[in-house]
Order: C-alpha cells, then structure tokens, then sequence
DNA sequence: CCCTTATCTGAACAATGTACAGATCATAGA
DNA sequence: TCTATGATCTGTACATTGTTCAGATAAGGG
C-alpha cells in the first residue's frame, strides 16, 4: 500500500504534471490495466474528483502519459546518438545500431511503456504533437541512412526501402520479444540480418 | 443494450467454451478494456459468479481467447496458403506474400483481436499450447522460404536472415499500422522492400 | 476590500471483479 | 429404480472503480 502525502494548501499547485507523475510511477510498476485514478489522487493526497479539472477522463490522462513518453523515448535516443557522432563510416554505421538499440532497450527496460505507446489509449488522439515527436525520431533515421549512403557503407538501390524496412524491424522485433513471442537475443539476430539485407559493411 | 438469451435448463451444458465465444464477440465490437464478466454472463443468461468454475479471474478467460485466437489467425493463414499451391518460383513467391498479407488483413479487420493476442494477457502463460501454434505458422513460413531458395527465387545468402526478417517487418509494420503510426497502404510497401532486401525477384 | 473565477472537496451512483455459502441437477453405484 | 455424491450454477455480499455534481475554498484583479 502507497503512503499518501499530506498536502498542506488547498491548491495544490501543479496537480496536472503531479497527476501524469504519479501515474507513471504506477504504470511503471503495475501496468496500464490497474491504473486507478482514485490511487492517484490518493498518492498525490488529493480528492478523486480532483484529477477532471485536467482531465476528462481516465483515457485522457493514459493517453497524456503516452504522449510524454514518446518525448522521453526521442531524448533518451538523441542523448545516445550524440555519443557516437563522426563523420566515419564506422561511425555512421554504430549510429544505426544504436538507433536500434535505443529503441529496444527502452521497451525492455519499461515494457508497460511501450505497451502503452502502442495502446488504443494513444490511438485517440493521435494528432499534431505526437506525429511531431514521431518525425523527430523518423528524420533521426533518415540523416542515419543517408550518412550510410554517403559513406560509401550502405547498398544505394536500398535507400529508400532502408527506411520502412529498419523501421517494422526494429519495432516488429521489440513488440515480439516484449509479447513474449521472441528472446531478448533475437534483437542483436535481427540488427544483424537488416544489415546484411541491406547491404551495410561491417 | 444486449438482450439476455433466457436458459430453460439449470446447467448450461457448454458454459465454458459459450464464455469464450461472447467474450470473443465482446472484445471483437469493443477491445479490452470494456470487457465486462457480468456483461458476458448477462448474455448467456448465467450467473456471474458461474464463470468462476472454468475461470480462475477474467484474465485467463482473456488469455484462453486470446489463444483461440491464434488458432483462428494459423487456421486463416493456411487456408488461404492452400489456394496458391504450385512447385513454380511464381506460387512460391505468391504464398510469401499471402502469407504476409493474411497476418495483415486479419489484424486490420479484428484490430482488437490482434491487440489482444498481444497484450499482457496471453503473457501470463504462454506455454505449451501457444507456441505449438506459433511453431505451426512458423513452419509454414519456413516452408515457403525453402521454396523461394529451391525454386532459385531467392538469395541464398539470406536465407537464414529471412526467417527473422519477414516475421519482424510483417508484424512490425502490422503493429504500426493498427496502433496508428503508420498508414494502410505501406504494407505493400513494406512487402515490396522487404523482397527487394531478400533479393526476392519478381 | 470585494467579487469573480479557477481549483478542489464530499457525497453519491452505477458498474465491476471476486468470494462464498447454499441451491440444483446429473449420474454412478446400490 | 432409488440414492448419495460431486459437479454446476445461483444469490448475496463487499470492496473498488470511474464519473457526476453541487458546493466549499482560495487566488488574484478591480
């Protein structure tokens, strides 16, 4: 059982990130399927009815979680890219693994995260901002691929197919292994057989 | 509001696979999250506490039906693999794509089918029966990479690569497009690119 | 200082999952 | 055919949930 904290002010003051904090402590721990707003409330020593000043409903709070986390997912993946920045073949080609990388250590690190991102819950509004953050991470690959090409390491005929491909295979290989219907050492199976598909060096 | 068949005889005689088929009807109108026991016992005409007998709690009937469900998706798949039966290069490279196709098409039709099937609940015990069915639609792509190598259609090379390769784009790309990251008609695309990488010719 | 407005409370309601004691029936053994 | 045993289902109950709404509270501008 949670230990609720005593609020001292009537108004709380910044209920609204309180709210999607505290729920993603929960989510973190327990899922989405028992998330309970009245917990929440509970947590943040607030009363249940509190939370629909910010929210409409309990969608709506899941689906806000979703969104911030798709936010924190394109940070964690530019923080890492960052580390291996050049202009060498070889340092083009550790970018596309750590792209990939990035993208499922994250999902294995917090799976009821992922299963959120990808939840009908997300699915409701799924409108300007998150596409926003969506081509974020879509342009980081794009600039990836194209240092491949440039750097002589990556079969030219693939390039466009490169995008799509690198993509389903990333994502399609996380929800298995994440579902259970793949092991973890897959994923490393699976970067390398895009690669050899797609014709980059090693 | 759904009208109650009214049972004229105190046991139901089938009670347990009748939970799982109105689950399935449930789920297939409104997904998960609004599945309600009561309302799936309402609609038998049964108690709800009847369903505790073959039950232990709402997840294992999720999961059963879940798992039924990946029967229905190897049974569809196999049933439409029958149709472009042939030694020629040309039947084998359409059953790689029917193959792919029939995984799609079954997702976008019952998205809440393919959420389900790979959701948490059939988590819980993915044991024997589930990989049984998975290992049989395994099998069945194996068969058709065999074919696309024997009929000369193919990149030997990548022959061990494809395997991993047309699960995870196919499944990947389905999973994108039913949550909404991706849209309809990038299948094909996706198809296309995955064949061009496999040196697949057409 | 007052008054408007945003913020939060409290009580209420219907619906849900689940537990458990007992009713009902089907059937095997006499 | 009768009976007892075990499987199957009912009825009631309880805690918890999302959500609504009238009203309490406080913050801030006039």
């Amino acid at each position: 059982m949670t230990t609720a904290r005593v609020r001292d002010q009537y108004h709380h003051g910044d209920l609204e990130v309180a709210l999607i904090t505290t729920a993603r402590k929960f989510v973190k721990k327990n899922g989405l399927e028992s998330l309970s707003l009245r917990q929440i409330a509970h947590e943040i020593g607030v009363s249940p009815s509190a939370a629909y000043h910010y929210f409409p409903d309990r969608n709506s709070l899941l689906a806000a979680l979703g969104f911030s986390l798709f936010e924190e997912l394109a940070d964690y993946q530019e923080r890492e890219l960052a580390k291996v920045a050049g202009a060498s073949a070889r340092a083009a080609r550790e970018r596309f693994r750590v792209l990939g990388r990035t993208y499922f250590e994250w999902a294995i690190r917090e799976p009821h995260f992922f299963n959120l991102m990808f939840s009908d819950f997300c699915l409701i509004e799924s409108s300007v901002e998150q596409t926003r953050e969506e081509n974020r991470a879509y342009q980081t690959l794009i600039n990836c691929l194209d240092d491949l090409v440039e750097a002589g390491s990556m079969d030219k005929k693939l390039r466009v197919s490169a995008e799509l491909l690198s993509w389903t295979v990333v994502h399609g290989t996380t929800s298995l292994i994440v579902s259970g219907h793949l092991d973890t050492e897959d994923f490393e199976r699976a970067l390398d057989s895009l690669e050899l598909a797609l014709g980059i060096r090693r």
